[in-house]
DNA sequence: TTATATGTTCGATA
DNA sequence: TTATCGAACATATA
């Protein structure tokens, strides 16, 4: 789930749940513990009597503020999310996190896979800079996202998932991109010429912004969005006669329309 | 049972 | 030293 668009959606979602309530306690459900990137013990600490007040999101990496003063940090991996349960019957399947508030509701970190990550950093642009990821997509100048590209002799695919470049493409997006402008996802990024360039970042840019005003529901994306057509053999209206193909590219499923993106 | 999954990291190699 | 490649991580679902 968690590109971009759905991080900035689950932004809003922590503000609303989170924003200026007491946490009373917290809860850590992941009996590996590979999530919890700083000890329980100081998560704990630093979490219970205080509460968050601002949150703030940069790529796909999202942190929240507390009032004494370090960012709880979330990463959604490939299955993070957030929800919200009133008590513990209720508390969801795959909870991993959860923060309990003075008025009795609880919000849960849910992860199926626990690839993601809790941890508490300093500030959410020193952490950016000491990770070595690039800044946020929708916050970079047409350049920005152009020249890094320019030096990268790998698929253009594989460039665009780069996050120290700039951060919030992920894989459903950077085919979205490649599909709207026609380029095959395993030309070599240096290759592009700079129209090509130029049209996929304007592409990233509204894909990110229309996947937010929908909130990221993909049933209400327009019909044209390639997503709703991302599966072997599937038929994009505009491509009656091109059945969308699945490619690897730098180890991930990819899907072209091999008629719009050539090689 | 096998293949796939909207992400990142780390070790090997060139 | 730096860029690139590919396996690994842990788990669910079809």
């Amino acid at each position: 789930m968690p590109e971009l668009p759905e991080v900035e959606v689950l932004k809003y979602y922590f503000e609303e749940a989170a924003l200026g309530k007491t946490i009373r306690a917290v809860g850590f459900h992941d009996k590996l513990n590979k999530i919890f990137k700083t000890d329980k013990q100081s998560l704990q600490n630093a979490l219970t009597g205080t509460c968050f007040e601002q949150c703030t999101r940069i790529g796909k990496y999202l942190f929240a503020q507390t009032e004494k003063g370090p960012w709880l940090h979330f990463h959604f991996g490939m299955t993070g999310s957030l929800e919200l349960f009133m008590n513990e019957a209720g508390m969801p399947r795959f909870t991993r996190f959860s923060l309990l508030f003075e008025d009795g509701s609880n919000l849960a970190f849910t992860d199926s896979r626990k690839f993601g990550v809790v941890k508490l950093v300093e500030s959410p642009e020193a952490y950016r800079r000491q990770q070595g990821f690039g800044k946020d997509l929708l916050t970079i100048t047409e350049e920005e996202f152009i020249t890094p590209l320019q030096k990268r002799n790998i698929a253009i695919k594989t460039a665009l998932l780069d996050q120290k470049h700039f951060a919030g493409i992920g894989n459903w997006i950077a085919d979205e991109m490649l599909f709207e402008t026609g380029v095959h996802p395993e030309k070599k990024a240096s290759a592009l010429d700079q129209e090509e360039l130029k049209a996929l970042f304007e592409k990233a840019v509204n894909i990110c912004k229309e996947a937010i005003a929908k909130d990221t529901h993909y049933g209400d994306f327009p019909c044209h969005f390639f997503v709703h057509y991302r599966k072997e053999g599937a038929l994009h209206p505009a491509h009656p006669k091109s059945p969308v193909e699945r490619l690897v590219v730098g180890g991930r499923g990819t899907f072209i329309v091999p008629e719009k993106q050539k090689l």
